[in-house]
DNA sequence: GCCATGACGTTCC
DNA sequence: GGGAACGCCATGG
């Protein structure tokens, strides 16, 4: 396995619990900037017995980036819950209260949900079109 | 080795 | 505030 999976896995089961980061973050203290797709991609790959805390990673919009329909978005929302975690009114948590570290979220308000928007739906435009 | 895809992010319009 | 576009890194075909 590749050593930026290991920092990958490392700095995700260093998050503690009730708290949350995003994948950028998580790519970022990898060692990696900029590889926030990679850390999902990371993620995808974890065994289910694996002690890495996923749940705990979200995208920049502070939501779970799973569709909705994944068995994995309602588990990560329990699991968050179960950890003390609260969503706001549209499924977002708040990455000023519960993103760590803190200091990170601080300076980055992170404020903006144009990460939900995202290139795919270009893609998905380009097909409807 | 090149092309396409994906649990993402940031900037521009 | 919402939508579209581009970039980034790693994997699979």
């Amino acid at each position: 396995m590749n050593p930026f999976y290991h920092r990958i896995y490392k700095v995700v089961r260093h998050i503690p619990k009730g708290r949350v980061a995003t994948y950028g973050l998580v790519a970022r203290l990898a060692g990696r900037p900029g590889a926030a797709r990679t850390v999902g991609w990371a993620l995808s790959a974890l065994p289910d017995d694996s002690d890495v805390p996923w749940w705990r990673v979200l995208n920049a919009a502070g939501r779970i980036s799973l569709s909705g329909a994944d068995h994995n978005s309602v588990l990560q929302r329990a699991l968050l819950l179960r950890e003390g975690v609260k969503f706001a009114p549209g499924g977002a948590v708040n990455l000023a209260t519960f993103g760590w570290p803190a200091e990170a979220y601080d300076s980055a308000p992170a404020a903006h949900t144009r990460a939900a928007s995202s290139r795919r739906s270009r893609r998905l435009k380009g097909l409807r079109t």
